[in-house]
DNA sequence: TAAATAGTGGACAATTTTATCCAATACAAA
DNA sequence: TTTGTATTGGATAAAATTGTCCACTATTTA
């Protein structure tokens, strides 16, 4: 469904956001040990959310990753997906032709366009506040 | 959403399928054609799909690849995926997690697990046989 | 200002996926 | 039975993704 990085990407954002509600920033190691993913791996993909202004982060002692209470409501699924995989997930042909087209479709469009949208309506709606909130109570699991 | 060898499996199927509804083997060489694949690559995945009893391949001249029209409607999407791609559309996590798991949910379980229904029900209920058939009115595309 | 800390950026390595090549096999037809 | 044709299977190769290493920069604090 999304690549590796993405996975990460999400998971790593939804700790970031959890910490950040408990106004503590974190650093790349913290991430890497709380959803268990390669550190050096993950550094690359916080550069990219950060770039995307998704997640702040700071240099030097002190620093960290974290995301602003204030904004996090704004945050959605959608941002971050869209920023480590592009739209493939939005636009592209279930079929792998080189572009969905209802005039020229292939023949799972129709079936696939609903199962898309849905998707992406879901990605839409869902905060990533929302996900650091039902993590924080223990509802969720970033690891396992 | 599958790997580019279920993509080009499905494609295929609906080729062969489609022709099959004509009393027609085809060559590897046709479906290549047809489906605008690499025809090496796709010869690895007619394999599968043959060594799955999905599709039949003969030796020889007059040789190629074919379905049996009476099985036809009996294929569904579902086990083409399945013959290539295993179960992780059904059985993977979305955030990557070891094991989807209702018990120790990732963050976006329940959300995802509604659109995964949707897509194993979709794929559950798709005959190749209409895709093959809206194909060959003309309806629906291969390639482009 | 020096030292310690934490992210950054670039090069590089491993793995997985995608793609190619070719000799071997099987089979139909002449 | 020979010949030509089409798939098979194994070895490789190329490309993309995932993962690692390390020197550098920025920043805080002593
Ligand atoms: S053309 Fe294939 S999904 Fe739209
Ligand atoms: S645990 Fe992640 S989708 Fe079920």
């Amino acid at each position: 469904m999304f690549s590796k990085a993405c996975e990460y990407g999400i998971r790593a954002s939804i700790f970031i956001a959890e910490q950040s509600l408990l106004d503590r920033k974190v650093s790349l190691k913290d991430v890497a040990e709380a959803i268990e993913s390669p550190s050096a791996y993950t550094s690359k993909i916080l550069q990219r959310l950060s770039k995307s202004n998704i997640i702040n982060s700071d240099k030097g002692p002190t620093g960290g990753f974290s995301m602003d209470k204030s904004e996090l409501e704004k945050v959605k699924l959608n941002s971050i997906v869209y920023a480590i995989d592009g739209d493939t997930v939005y636009n592209g042909c279930g079929l792998g032709l080189k572009k969905c087209n209802a005039d020229k479709p292939c023949p799972v469009h129709n079936q696939f366009k609903v199962i898309r949208d849905e998707l992406k309506k879901m990605l839409e709606n869902t905060t990533v506040k929302t996900l650091a909130m039902d993590y924080e109570k223990g509802l969720t699991f970033l690891k396992r």
